[in-house]
DNA sequence: GGTCTGACTAAAT
DNA sequence: GATTTAGCCAGAC
């Protein structure tokens, strides 16, 4: 048997993981599109993780998601181009001279959406 | 209803 | 090593 309707729910159920794991990263902590799109099961999503955060609610924290350089890429969509970087400040969140996030401090890795809180 | 685009990333050329 | 292609999904045109 080859089942035929399994792969349906997958793709809704990828927005939904989004929206999991951008509303459980932590304060003052930040992750990256790919990241998200890996733990949601599909790696070389990123693109589509952005899509989805862009059409997500104001509940989720997306000013802590930004691309694997640590840039702000999205902070566009804020309405204010400095909005996003303030409330990233505003957590203790620090940047870097070319005004990407210092990752290496405040990087966060989802493990899997099962085992978020 | 086919094509393009987007808050990305990695691999191939 | 810089540029291009490919992959992902949904919405806009």
């Amino acid at each position: 048997m080859r089942i035929g309707n399994i792969m349906k729910k997958n793709k809704q159920d990828f927005f939904d993981k989004v929206y999991s794991v951008v509303a459980k990263i932590p304060y003052g902590k930040v992750t990256t599109y790919g990241a998200i799109a890996e733990v949601c099961g599909i790696k070389s999503a990123a693109r589509t993780v952005g899509w989805a955060i862009n059409g997500a609610t104001a509940d989720l924290p997306c000013h802590r998601v930004v691309n694997r350089f640590g840039a702000l890429t999205g902070k566009v969509h804020f309405g204010d181009p400095n909005l996003m970087e303030e409330l990233l400040r505003a957590e203790g969140v620090e940047f870097l001279e070319d005004g990407c996030v210092d990752m290496k401090k405040y990087f966060w890795k989802a493990k899997s959406v099962n085992n978020l809180h």
